[in-house]
RNA sequence: GCUGCUGUAGCUCAGUGGUAGAGCGCACCCUUGGUAAGGGUGAGGUCGGGAGUUCAAUCCUCCCCAGCAGCACCA
C-alpha cells in the first residue's frame, strides 16, 4: 500500500490513490508517456525512476550525489528552508507541512495575522541568508513516542497529528537542517548551501484547508518557485507573463467579444464579435455531428425536481441548482408574488445537465435493438449553481452550453461506439488546432452507484474498448464518475498548458434509473447502455481556451472580423465598399474603414484589434483595381488584383471540414 | 463556500476627511494623409451597494455584492 504521484518531463505530476502500489501503477500503465516519468513520490518519499519500475515499493536510487542536485531536491529543501525562515522571523508560527509541487513547492502555515507581500520579501532575504550559511542537514531515525514527545515540548500540533495519522509502526525520519528541526521522509541535500541562491521566488500566499479538509481549519499557504538557474527562473516568470497576455478576461475585454456583470454572475453576455466566434464554432460543430451519425435534438430548460430526484442527481446536486418555483394555483392572474399559494407550488431546476431528457426523448415509443446505436446530440443549455470562488472568467461559469450527445447502445457496440468517437474527436481536436491530444482512463470513484460486479463488468468493457483502439492512455483509478468509468480526453495549448475539454462515459446507473428499454432480436426487454460524451466539453470554455492558445489570433475561418477595407483617401471610398460587397458576397466578413484617418492609423488599430488582413485602398488601388494587402504579424503589404484576392479569401474563410 | 486582496470615467490607473484627476478611447472641427498613434476643442464619474461615526465620508468602521489569487468543488 502506498501513497503514489509520477512526475513527468513536463512537470507534471498524478497521483494515484492509496489502494493501489507501485508495482500495480507500473503494471496497469501500458503507454510510453507514463513511462517517460522521471520520478516518484511513495508514501510522500521522493524516488528517481528507472524503468521498468521494479516490483516492490523500495525504488532503489538515492539522489544524494554531489553532481548538481536534482530540481526536486532543491525545491524540498526550500521548502524547509522557507519553513525555518518563517520560524525565525515569527517563532510563535505552527508548521504543517510542505509538497514540492509543479515548479516549485509550497508550506502551509498556522498563523494568526496573514503574511503580506512585505513578509513575503523579508522571508525571501531570511532563506537567503540561511542558503549562505551553508548548514548541514542530517537525519536521525526516531521511535514514534519520542517524536511526539518532541512536537509537544515545541508546541507543533499538526505535526503531532501528522504522525499519528501515519500508519503502522517504524520508526520516523527527523531532519535537521541547521539547528532547526522538522519531520520528513527526506531525502535531502547534504547541506543548505547546494540551493542556488538566485533561482527561487516566493510568488504568493492563499489559504488552504488543513489536510485539503473544507472542515478543517485554514491555514496560510506561500508559494515558491525553483529552478537549477537563475535564467531559468527568468524563463519561467516570462511565461507567467506570456500566459497573463492571453488571459480571455482581458482579450475578450480588449477585442470586444463579450462581457461579464453583477447582476449576472458566472453568465456571459455575448457581444458580436464574440457571438460570430461562438456561432461558426457550433456551426461547425454541427456539421461534423451530422456528418457523424448524430440526430439533433433540443429539450426543456426548466423539469420539474420529480425528474432529477428520479435520476439520482436531486440528491447529489440539488444545492448546484438554479431553483424555479412556480405556483400553478396563479395562473397568470395574480401578480402579488406573496400571494404565492406554497400548496401548490411547484420546485422545478433549470436543467444542470442534459442526461435525464435525452433519456426521455428515448424512452418515448418503443425501440428496437435496431435502432441502437441511437445517438443523440443537443447544444445543451445548463445552468449550475457553482460555487462563487470557483467562477473564472468564461471557463468556469453559472451558464453554459456542452457540445452534449448520448449514445443508446448495446453493451457489444460500446467498443465500437467508443473507437468511432476517438476518431470523431481526433479529427475535431486536429481541424481547431490541437493535434496533440492525451486520454485517461478513469475508474470508479469511493463514492459510486452499482455493484461492484457491475463496476467490473462496466470498466472491462471500456478497458477492452481502449485497448482496441490502440491509443496511448494513461489510468486514472478513482477518477471515475459516480455513475460510471469514462475516458478523459485533454489538449495542450500553444503555451503547454493542458485542458480537459473531452469525455466519453459508460453509464449502465441512468437507464435503469430511468426505466430505459428496448426490445432485443430475442424479443425481450433489454437495458441499453448509456455513453455520455462531449468534444468540446462547453462552448463557453472552449472559446476561453481558444481565445488564450491562439492570442486572440483566431484561424481566419474563426476569426469574427476577418479583413477590414481601409480607404488611404477618401476618394477611394467606392471602390472600398465595392470590396466589401464583393466579399461579403462571398461570405467573408469584411467591413470597410473610410473614416477619416490616416493609414497609419487604422492599421495600427485593426492590427491591435488583430484583425488577420488588412487591405489598404488609395488612387492607384483605384486605378489597377487592386488591393494592398498587409497580413496580421507581417510588416510588408503586397499588392494582388481584387478578383483573385477575393477569390483566396473565400477558400481561407472556408471551415475545416469544407474543404 | 473558505482565506487573503481589490472595487474611482468605456479601458488602464493616480488621488484626497471639505462632493475628484491623467493617458487612451469617444464626439466635433481642421487635416486627404501610402502601412503600428497628425493637430485642436469638448463631453463623460452621486468614487460597487447599504448602514454607522463625523459639522462634513469617495477616504474611517460594519454589513452586503462583485471581481482577483489560492483552497475546496466541478453531474
Amino acid at each position: 500500500m502506498a501513497d503514489i504521484s509520477l512526475t513527468f518531463p513536463d512537470g507534471n505530476a498524478r497521483s494515484y490513490p492509496a489502494d493501489v502500489t507501485l508495482a500495480d501503477v507500473a503494471a496497469s500503465i501500458s503507454t510510453s508517456l507514463a513511462k517517460k516519468a522521471i520520478s516518484a513520490h511513495v508514501d510522500g518519499q521522493h524516488w528517481d525512476l528507472q524503468w521498468p519500475i521494479p516490483q516492490d515499493a523500495a525504488v532503489s536510487i538515492n539522489t544524494m550525489k554531489d553532481e548538481a542536485p536534482a530540481l526536486e531536491l532543491i525545491r524540498h529543501d526550500l521548502a524547509h528552508i522557507m519553513a525555518r525562515a518563517v520560524q525565525e522571523l515569527w517563532p510563535e508560527v505552527k508548521v504543517t507541512i510542505g509538497p514540492v509541487v509543479q515548479n516549485g513547492w509550497y508550506y502551509d502555515f498556522d498563523r494568526a495575522e496573514p503574511f503580506t507581500p512585505e513578509d513575503l520579501g523579508l522571508i525571501e532575504k531570511k532563506m537567503k541568508e540561511i542558503i549562505n550559511l551553508r548548514d548541514p542537514v542530517r537525519t536521525e531515525i526516531w521511535e514514534r513516542p519520542r517524536a511526539i514527545e518532541h512536537y509537544r515540548g515545541t508546541g507543533e500540533p499538526y505535526k503531532i497529528e501528522l504522525i499519528e495519522a501515519i500508519p503502522g509502526d517504524e520508526p520516523l525520519r527527523m531532519y535537521w537542517h541547521g539547528h532547526w528541526q522538522d519531520l520528513c521522509r527526506g531525502p535531502h541535500l547534504q547541506h543548505t548551501g547546494q540551493v542556488p541562491a538566485d533561482a527561487f521566488k516566493l510568488m504568493s500566499v492563499a489559504g488552504a484547508y488543513w489536510r485539503g479538509d473544507s472542515s478543517r481549519p485554514m491555514l496560510q499557504r506561500i508559494y515558491g518557485v525553483a529552478f537549477q538557474s537563475k535564467e531559468k527562473l527568468k524563463d519561467y516568470l516570462t511565461f507567467l507573463e506570456e500566459a497573463e497576455r492571453r488571459d480571455h478576461r482581458k482579450l475578450g475585454r480588449e477585442l470586444d467579444l463579450f462581457h461579464m456583470q453583477e447582476e449576472a454572475p458566472g453568465q456571459v453576455f455575448w457581444h458580436p464579435d464574440g457571438w460570430t466566434i461562438y456561432t461558426a464554432l457550433q456551426d461547425y460543430m454541427r456539421r461534423k455531428q451530422r456528418a457523424g451519425g448524430y440526430r439533433e435534438i433540443n429539450t426543456p430548460q426548466v423539469v420539474d425536481r420529480k425528474l432529477w430526484e428520479a435520476s439520482g442527481h436531486w440528491e447529489k446536486y440539488q444545492h448546484h441548482m438554479f431553483l424555479v418555483e412556480v405556483d400553478e394555483s396563479r395562473d397568470g392572474e395574480n401578480d402579488d408574488a406573496s400571494a404565492r399559494n406554497r400548496d401548490q407550488t411547484r420546485i422545478n431546476a433549470l436543467k444542470p445537465m442534459n442526461c435525464p431528457c435525452h433519456v426521455q426523448v428515448f424512452n418515448q415509443g418503443l425501440k428496437s435493438y435496431r435502432d441502437l446505436p441511437l445517438r443523440l446530440a443537443e447544444f445543451g443549455s445548463c445552468a449550475r449553481f457553482e460555487p462563487s470562488g470557483a467562477l473564472h472568467g468564461i471557463m468556469r461559469v453559472r451558464g453554459f452550453t456542452q457540445d452534449d450527445a448520448h449514445i443508446f447502445c448495446t453493451e457489444d457496440q460500446i467498443q465500437e461506439e467508443c473507437a468511432r468517437f476517438i476518431d470523431f474527436l481526433a479529427d475535431i481536436y486536429r481541424e481547431l488546432g490541437f493535434p496533440d491530444f492525451e486520454i485517461r482512463f478513469a475508474t470508479r470513484p469511493e463514492k459510486r452507484v452499482g455493484s461492484d460486479e457491475s463496476w467490473d463488468h462496466v470498466e472491462g468493457a471500456l478497458e477492452k474498448a481502449i485497448k482496441a483502439v490502440g491509443r496511448d492512455y494513461v489510468l486514472e483509478p478513482g477518477d471515475g464518475a459516480f455513475y460510471g468509468p469514462k475516458l478523459d480526453f485533454y489538449l495542450t495549448d500553444a503555451i503547454g498548458r493542458v485542458w480537459q475539454c473531452g469525455t466519453f462515459q459508460v453509464d449502465p446507473n441512468l437507464p435503469e434509473r430511468l426505466g430505459a428499454t428496448y426490445i432485443g432480436a430475442d424479443g425481450d426487454k433489454h437495458r441499453p447502455y448509456m455513453l455520455h460524451r462531449a468534444c468540446l466539453g462547453s462552448f463557453e470554455r472552449f472559446i476561453g481556451i481558444l481565445i488564450e492558445n491562439w492570442e486572440g489570433r483566431l484561424p481566419f475561418w474563426m476569426a469574427p472580423r476577418q479583413v477590414v477595407v481601409a480607404t488611404i483617401t477618401s476618394e477611394a471610398d467606392d471602390y472600398v465598399q465595392e470590396v466589401v460587397e464583393k466579399l461579403t458576397a462571398l461570405g467573408i466578413r469584411a467591413e470597410a474603414d473610410t473614416r477619416n484617418e490616416k493609414i497609419n492609423y487604422k492599421v495600427r488599430e485593426h492590427s491591435v484589434g488583430k484583425v488577420p488582413v488588412i487591405l489598404a485602398c488609395g488612387m492607384r488601388e483605384v486605378e489597377e483595381r487592386t488591393l494592398s494587402v498587409r497580413r496580421l504579424g507581417e510588416k510588408q503589404t503586397s499588392m494582388r488584383g481584387l478578383d483573385e484576392m477575393a477569390e483566396a479569401l473565400a477558400r481561407e474563410a472556408t471551415p475545416p471540414d469544407l474543404l
